[in-house]
RNA sequence: GGGGGCGUGGUGUAGUGGUCGAACAUGUGGCCCUGUCAAGGCCAAGAUCGCGGGUUCAAAUCCCGUCGCUCCCGCCA
């Protein structure tokens, strides 16, 4: 017999259904018992009448919530049922594996503990419904974008996350033994499409691991997450960046809508909005002024930089004057941005770059990068780099390198702001911290 | 790396110098119970109050150290 998802129940009235799932709540009486069983699509109440079968009924007698179940019924209407007015009849059931007693902790409890110790059963907090629903989402968001890029003839990448230079800054880098040498772990896939552009790619993207060795102890940090990339070229300045990126998101918060609003509502309580195009702007000095007349003050060594507390009064201030989640803060000074960074020809002290704050949230940094390979190096040079470790990197300015510039976010960062949680550990499937390797 | 907060039965909390022989909820075990549905009723077990040291007649409670967690800052996506 094929197994009926319990959200089906209802065209299969009369019938006998096999159903498999776990075992959510058992009420054990005198002379019935029912158990709630939950798949992924739902919860049924399954009836016992035990005289019926009272082998079977000692059997139930024993289980623990969270046995995974094999059972079989006939489905009745029943008014009197709460539970969908709906009940299956128990004619057989089948303990494929059951639930040990006590459970570490019950996921569909009112309360439940620490994040912490739910991390370390994860898979018993994935359980609940919220955190399927988070990577269901996840799910549609990254279809979303691939099929945004797909449409715009963008092609696929995969870039080695294991390089043989520290290539940027050297200090986040993790380290590992490889053969006889030392290796590195990509804390980005920049140098790679990047190279992609040298290569006549003209648009790529990539989704796939970064890591950074940042002993950072917040809620928005994570040593290993998916970053998301893409890189174009022929570009006039960074605001081509910006303004495909702002399309492809507005694509992804449709598709996401579409698919999950109604979801979203009942579980988050997030009533999801696509946003409205193009989203607000604001160089640098905009924002400082900004800043100003709210009365933040930022820390004076934080000059041309921008705090976190900085980042979400921008955004709750652009939010109240123009309904959006997003915006973009463009032209960074050179002094906090990276040396491939291309700078503005009318102010040098500025670069044509952004990051966009979703929320208040930096969840994307974005540049046109410098190509011209004597700017490039003296650019470098100018933030003490030494040459020879990047001259691979430069090289792929040497022979043709279209002028290009992209952005990177982050995944689960991105899911934080659509789902307004409070915290990435809820947003990725297995975090990584500095203190957190296991599971 | 710097700063703040927290650490009490399996889990979540209360208790902040003596009334604590540590309370409540939930879970667990037992008994009872017209079909229950956040089931209900009765009973029981379960905590050397993170760990170590100190102050005091007296410490879960105050002090010092240590470990763990957490948030903020730094850094970033």
């Amino acid at each position: 017999m094929e197994k009926t998802p319990i959200r089906d129940l209802k065209q299969h009235v009369g019938e006998v259904v096999k159903l498999q799932g776990w075992l959510q709540t058992l009420r054990d009486q005198k002379s019935m018992q029912f158990l709630i069983l939950r798949d992924r699509t739902g919860l049924v109440q399954i009836a016992h009448w035990k005289k019926g079968n009272p082998e079977l009924a000692e059997l139930i007698s024993t289980l623990g919530t969270e046995s995974a179940l094999t059972v079989t019924g006939k489905v009745v209407e029943n008014e009197v049922v709460r539970l969908g007015g709906i009940e299956v009849q128990l004619e057989s059931l089948v303990v494929e594996n059951k639930a040990e007693i006590p459970l570490p902790f019950d996921p569909f409890a009112e309360t439940l503990p620490d994040q912490d110790y739910r991390l370390d059963w994860r898979f018993l907090d994935l359980r609940r419904e919220r955190n399927r629903l988070i990577f269901e989402v996840q799910t549609t968001l990254e279809a979303a974008m691939r099929e945004y890029w797909l449409e715009n003839g963008f092609i696929e990448m995969h870039s080695p996350k294991i390089m043989g230079a520290p290539s940027e800054s050297g200090a986040e880098l993790f380290s590992l033994k490889y053969f006889d040498t030392t290796a590195y772990l990509a804390q980005s896939p920049q140098f790679y499409k990047q190279m992609a552009m040298a290569a006549g790619y003209e648009k790529v993207f990539e989704i796939g691991p970064v890591f950074r060795a940042d002993p950072s102890f917040t809620s928005r940090h994570m040593t290993e997450f998916t970053g998301v990339d893409f890189e174009i070229s022929w570009i006039d300045s960074h605001e081509d960046v910006m303004s495909f990126a702002e399309r492809w998101l507005a694509h992804v918060y449709k598709r996401v809508q579409e698919k999950h609003g109604e979801a979203i509502k009942a579980v988050f309580n997030v009533d999801l909005q696509v946003p409205e195009l193009p989203f607000p702007r604001l160089t640098m000095a905009e924002a400082y002024q900004i800043l100003k007349d709210q009365g933040y003050k930022l820390p004076p060594e934080r000059k041309g930089d921008l705090d976190p507390g900085a980042e979400r009064a921008l955004g709750a201030y652009v939010k109240e004057k123009t309904g959006n989640d997003f915006v973009f803060v463009k032209d960074w000074p050179f002094t906090v941005r990276p040396f491939y960074h291309m700078l503005h020809e009318d102010n040098p002290t500025l670069t044509k770059s952004f990051d966009l704050l979703g929320r208040g949230l930096e969840i994307t940094t974005g540049a046109q990068r410098e190509h011209r390979y004597e700017v490039l190096k003296n650019q470098a040079l100018e933030k003490g780099l030494t040459l020879p470790p990047i001259q691979n990197y430069l090289n792929y300015f040497r022979y043709g390198c279209p002028p290009h510039g992209g952005l990177g976010l982050g995944l689960s960062r991105l899911l934080m702001v659509i789902l307004d949680l409070p915290n990435i550990r809820e947003a990725v499937y297995l975090f990584r911290g500095p203190n957190r390797l296991e599971p």
